[in-house]
DNA sequence: CATTTATTTGCGTTTTCATGCATGAAAGTA
DNA sequence: TACTTTCATGCATGAAAACGCAAATAAATG
């Protein structure tokens, strides 16, 4: 068998499984681990494949990291946010929570929208407070490391003593079965509170997120009023979520 | 399964749900915990996740700040953030305003520096908490489009319940005649409850702005307990301060 | 065609790597 | 403080890689 016929059988394995091992090569072929291994480096050298140990992985293959320092799904969470914009109307008072998908959302808003914004994030805050016609209040308490969310008593005390017209939360986990869920025991109280705060709860989520669960329920779907994905309403992957008691953007 | 899938699983994991436990990703994959812990710390090592106890968290929205912006005085300010750093102690509770001057003391403190900080600045507050060994409180309120610092009545009420060892603050005036001044109506109200919130209060700022005077007054300087600026103590222009009853550092 | 030369392949050996387990230390929790 | 969970470390084991060498194959040359 010649050496470029091998090549290009790995090469068609690698572009259906992302991956080869060479232990499978050298099975599928006959041919001893040495050779596999030989022409793997000669592709890693030619920079056609990426060499690991045990095998190999496509060029393609992008980690999620890749991106740097850039934020994980950044479109999808530009159009989660555009689509928010729809339910913000001028003069509302509007509870948000933190998380890379609220910073989008913050990042969108029109300069002439006119409203109060409470929020437990301080990037979020930092990011609402450059729009000229919103009023920014940040509920403080102690700073999460993990979420950089102000969580803790305070903050439950403080979310009693306001009732707005809209929540916008990020989603961790969230499932039909489960409702939404948290890994975080007190960001669940946080969330709990933030929705005892509020006359209508929206969710933004990627849809990646969705259809998982985490460990500490927040509350049941039909407590959800909205929910805000990347996918169109009518995309079958939103299918099971279409009878529910909630709107889908 | 190969490494790298398994480090790209865990990193689409975070990048989902922002934080992984070493037991779920073992669960999950059926691998043990070593092997996870392994892979975290690896990858922690190539700063593509934070390491944390049990787990791991994204890296994905830490500094979204201004590495190397351009902060008028930055050398001078980073020379006044580490003569501070003489005046905080273990178990210390501190109280902190805003400024470009408090962002790098923020960054300056060591890292094992245990302590509790309360701070209006969701800037400062984002900063410190990336110390591993800091409590950090934001003082929540109003957020001020022009300084960024919280302010309100709710702010005077929070600083109203609690009493600090020591208060940071940056000066906008600061002068033999009229003490200690600031612009704006509110901020002077803000730290005024920050002086009362205090047992020792200390001022940050560069040389520049002593001996300036702004409309409004927060305080006379003998309710200063420590003054720094980027100058010797010993240097003929705090002449003026040194007859004071407070120390200059 | 025969012979030389270069390339490729397989095998055995030695190194390196990956993984799980055991132990004691450290950190977090009640 | 005492208790539990998590971490770090060393070690053992098996898998994979690197290396050298020799056989096999292909290519080149007279």
């Amino acid at each position: 068998m010649l050496k470029e016929e091998r090549q290009a059988f790995i090469m068609k394995q690698i572009n259906l499984h992302n991956k080869v091992l060479s232990t499978d090569i050298s099975a599928m072929l006959s041919i001893s681990e040495d050779t596999v291994r030989r022409d793997l480096k000669e592709m890693a050298e030619e920079g056609k494949v990426l060499k690991v140990h045990g095998g190999a992985i496509g060029r393609s293959f992008h980690y999620p990291f890749d991106e740097g320092n850039s934020v994980y799904a950044q479109a999808a969470k530009k159009q989660i946010a555009e689509k928010t914009l729809k339910l913000l109307k001028n003069d509302m008072v509007i509870l948000t929570g933190g998380g890379t998908t609220m910073i989008e959302l913050a990042k969108a808003i029109p300069v002439h929208l006119r409203a109060t914004f409470f929020t437990i994030s301080p990037l979020v805050a930092l990011q609402l407070v450059e729009h000229p016609n919103l009023t920014v209040i940040t509920i403080g308490g102690q700073l999460s490391r993990s979420s950089h969310i102000h969580i803790g008593a305070s903050v439950i005390n403080q979310l009693a003593e306001i009732k707005v017209d809209l929540c916008l939360l990020g989603a961790n986990g969230f499932s039909i079965q489960d409702g939404m869920t948290e890994s975080d025991w007190e960001v669940v109280q946080v969330k709990r509170a933030m929705l005892r705060a509020s006359k209508k709860m929206a969710i933004l989520s990627i849809a990646e997120k969705l259809n998982s669960s985490q460990r500490m329920k927040v509350c049941d779907l039909n407590q959800i009023n909205y929910l805000i994905t990347e996918l169109e309403p009518d995309n079958h992957f939103l299918d099971a979520y279409q009878h529910l008691d909630l709107e889908l953007f």
